[in-house]
DNA sequence: GACGATATGTATAACGTTCTACGTATAACG
DNA sequence: CGTTATACGTAGAACGTTATACATATCGTC
């Protein structure tokens, strides 16, 4: 056995490859590429030695010159029910492509969300996927000119740096009023986050929108009722007793996300006031806690999986050169439970 | 304002810093490094062009000499609600000391978790901390060898190359058979996994040695009960329905995690089985469900906050340069509620 | 001032891969 | 056979940072 030549810390580089296989690195580096240039006797040899000598591409080198293969995802936070599917489903297509996702967690917070972006960057991924991110656009917009960029949980159809990938919220809050009016509610409330700070380009605030059109559309402009809760999660439960013990209950609640809801069919048990026949619930999200059969949640599904699929699909795309920006929207579906 | 020498895509790099401060890139580099041999005047004026230029440092630049402080997670899955408190802990730790997370997560199978690791590798990450991985304590001594590593959901405390940092399930075991049979319950059952394949590094096996300890220094050996679930997610309300439907029911069951403990819940309760009063439920992670007041159940907290914390600690010493190993025990707490 | 010890700052190669320029071989055509 | 076009493979620089060797400055002592 002849001596090899190895990288610092024994390693097998591309060095060891090309003395192995008897051709020179640049021969070995066109392989790797699928680069014109290289015979197919040559490209065989080149893919038995890699084969043998069990060679593995350093990333830190390849993000020096080239293409890590590798995407950053950032996501709001952990706890999310909603985003182990959109992961599943990205990491799915991303693997098909010999693509590696590195998630960071962003915890809701803009300088935490700005440093993961950054280290991204600095790291050279290839592209990068934030997950509802609290960043505004123009700030997406000034780090989508650094690096291909696909964003989930933001509207913003004219936006030109990025693209987008979203359930249409919208229809949401359309089809959960138009189920909820089909089966004769009138007093149809809808609870949602603080309108102050926030913008069109965030999912409750389109939710709001369909619930509004939807309402109208049934006649029922005058009973459109929004009731907004507080973010921190000490103080939704808060909220959502005063909703419960006001003067005029709804017979129906759509809540803007499934913490709310569960929340809300919890208080409500606890008053005795009887889901669905004095009060129906709707959630967003469909989680898997809503699914449980001691909850009984009906609630909208934003097929997080396929979300996934297409945010990578589309990121995969960014990545290859298009720069002409796309914007998506997946349709939701009402799951329907014990709540509703 | 004079040119600025920068990297290739309009960069800020270490030559532009020199250039700006009027000395050397090594003179930068030692001044990032906090190296021994540069001025305090000296690294002055370094850390002020640093600040007024907006240097990062490329990551991947660094990947291929020194340090890239980065950490690697690999998750066993993203669902799982126990992780995201781990998490949160151990990112609490590595940014007090500069460092950033990226997480993998390798989906219970083994040819994605060595993908994963060996991804991390290759990116020059300086250490990785693992989350209940499914490769053998073998498979990871020898990738401990190539980079520092921690990890949790574990246990093989005769390990060398690698630190392991868990909650105390045996401990866990027992507290819950001793407040079961302190509130005089003598049937008690365990609900736990397959024993084929196991071992005994499995956190459920360990659980399982302290059910059967407690049980006998209860006088109760002669009652020792273990139900094994299969794993699949689908399969488990089947084989819960088993042990409901059984011959004979236990006064009280102990399940090696929350998602048994709540699937036994629901199917007690469709069978009009009064918990607690009938059958006592104790479940193991405390994760959020447990506790929502519709489901009100009893569980195990793990303290995963402070485990991340504890790991992450571990993991930097390990990277500092420790080499002895190190292995922790964090004691649990049976969080009361109304299952029990 | 001379000498020795220590501190400081620089020059330069290394790290592993990609990119590009270009020399040479090969094939096709007249 | 000579000419032209194309394919193939190599040499070497680039990428941005770190690590190390070493020249020179500075300080303390005699």
């Amino acid at each position: 056995m002849k001596n090899k030549i190895m990288g610092s810390n024994g390693r097998v580089t591309i060095k060891t490859v090309a003395a192995d296989a008897g051709v020179s690195v640049a021969a070995v580096s066109k392989v790797l590429r699928d680069a014109y240039g290289v015979s197919e006797a040559l490209r065989t040899k080149v893919l038995e030695s890699i084969d043998r000598l069990g060679y593995r591409p350093s990333t830190a080198a390849r993000g020096m010159r080239g293409q890590t293969y590798s995407v950053g995802i950032v996501m709001v936070e952990m706890a999310n029910p909603f985003l182990p599917e959109i992961v599943a489903g990205a990491n799915d297509v991303l693997a098909t492509e010999k693509y590696h996702s590195m998630i960071g967690v962003g915890e809701a917070q803009l300088k935490l969300e700005t440093a993961l972006i950054e280290r991204m960057i600095d790291t050279r991924m290839d592209g990068v996927l934030l997950i509802a991110p609290r960043l505004s656009g123009e700030q997406l917009a000034r780090y989508a000119r650094q690096l291909p960029m696909v964003v989930i949980g933001h509207h913003e159809p004219q936006a030109q740096a990025f693209d987008t990938v979203n359930s249409d919220d919208q229809m949401g809050g359309r089809i959960t009023v138009e189920a909820l009016v089909a089966e004769g509610h009138r007093r149809i409330a809808m609870m949602s986050l603080p309108e102050k700070g926030s913008t069109e380009v965030d999912v409750y605030r389109q939710r709001e929108i369909g619930y509004v059109e939807a309402m109208r559309a049934a006649g029922l402009g005058d009973e459109i009722r929004i009731l907004r809760s507080r973010e921190r999660r000490r103080l939704v439960e808060a909220d959502l007793a005063t909703a419960l013990d006001g003067p005029e209950l709804p017979s129906a609640m759509f809540c803007w996300s499934d913490l709310h809801a569960i929340s809300l069919l919890s208080g409500a048990k606890s008053r005795g006031i009887a889901v669905p026949e004095r009060l129906a619930v709707v959630g967003y999200d469909n989680s898997p806690v809503a699914a449980l059969s001691m909850i009984g949640l009906s609630s909208v599904d934003q097929g997080g999986r396929r979300l996934g699929e297409v945010a990578a699909r589309t990121l995969l795309s960014r990545i290859g050169g298009r720069s002409a920006p796309e914007h998506l929207l997946l349709d939701p579906v009402l799951v329907r439970r014990e709540s509703f």
